[in-house]
DNA sequence: CGAGTGCGTACTGTATCCAGTGTCCAACGA
DNA sequence: TCGTTGGACACTGGATACAGTACGCACTCG
């Protein structure tokens, strides 16, 4: 008999999700400062995990770390999500065909669940969220653990932040594309890789990024 | 007048660069221990730049951080290093297909340079080190910074360090590639997107990972 | 009046120190 | 004899202290 063994987070990492969400969210702009002590003071901790969170944000791209200088919020200009959505133009689609060739099938309950709660949300910010977690989920039925990784890169650090919450804005918002979102979930269930690259494919181009 | 700037680098980058070479030479074997404080000493450094050193490790997936356990040399085995195949499937070809369809054209100079280099290398390891070069020059030669950070995680981390070594020992070891290079630099030169596409996926696909 | 220089301050980078946790082994009890 | 438990040791995680670097401002000199 084994306890469901917890999972502890150390300092760094509880660190580096708050600033993480605080980056994301806006709260930190982009290009801000990120002096140490002050941050550390204000987070309740001392710099050396501070340091460290920092170090672990700057290789996912949210933060840019300046020798001798210090760290401060990526500052990513139009070029930077543009090319982030040409990344994604090339991994996403092609994890979409992986995940309907798979055998056994990919799991596509996280899917469903994604569109589910895309449907439920009325309020934008949500909505954007399960948007997120369906494309991050379509990804990980390929089986891929660094097309994963490499598409949670590109939805963290590039995307979440301006682009899609300048677009989620416009219209309907991203609720209406659930529809989209659930015909790729289908022609993954239905084993057809070439449709379900195609959706994809097609799903992200009529969603470039807008410039701000 | 400006001076060309000198890159200053901090002990953290110069511990990081260390670590990497022995772990990517085998010195480090895998799934060897890092106890922080012998390696300190040994490489004459305290003990907090060394940690930062290897947070930036872990993000590279080179090796592993255990919670109060400490660091030890990710111990990669086949199924890894399939998976770190597979995903050069999905990006090195979709990248030879952007690079081909640039404007103005891609920078083909450091493809053509690896494949003289490794044409001129007698002994398989430089040889190795050219096949690298190309493959992540052409890449490059995309654009897009994202794809090129995403390749060079997948060579270093999983690739380099056994998968073509064990193949690299066979037959005419990588030498012999260069041909299949120039094809697939001939095909971004001449913007036939298709072809380049095809070339590098046929590459890759010819030259699977060997399990040890 | 303007350019250059020197100093002071504020911050980062590194080293050291202390507390907390995991691991190994031996002693004890069933 | 085998399982359990207690404790010593070794190591990591975090905090603090110190050294080094960059930036801004005032002063000086042309």
């Amino acid at each position: 008999m084994s306890v469901p063994r917890i999972q502890i987070s150390s300092v760094v990492d509880q660190v580096h999700a708050a600033l993480r969400v605080q980056i994301l969210s806006g709260e930190l702009p982009r290009g801000a400062r990120l002096p140490q002590e002050t941050l550390a003071a204000e987070l309740g901790v001392s710099r050396t995990p501070l340091r460290e969170a920092l170090r672990r944000l700057a290789g996912e791209g949210l933060v840019v770390l300046q020798p001798n200088h210090g760290a401060s919020v990526a500052d990513l200009d139009f070029g930077d999500m543009r090319d982030a959505w040409t990344a994604r133009l090339v991994i996403e689609p092609a994890a979409a065909r992986l995940a309907a060739g798979r055998s056994p099938a990919a799991d596509l309950e996280p899917m469903r669940e994604a569109i589910a709660r895309q449907r439920a949300q009325p309020d934008p910010a949500g909505s954007l969220d399960a948007n997120r977690e369906f494309h991050l989920a379509l990804v990980d039925a390929s089986g891929s653990p660094h097309l994963r990784h490499f598409a949670e890169l590109l939805w963290v650090a590039r995307i979440s932040v301006a682009i899609y919450t300048a677009q989620a804005a416009q219209a309907d918002g991203s609720a209406g594309w659930a529809g989209e979102h659930e015909a790729i979930a289908d022609a993954v269930a239905a084993a057809d890789g070439e449709l379900a690259e195609l959706l994809t494919r097609e799903h992200i181009r009529r969603h470039p990024p807008i410039e701000t």
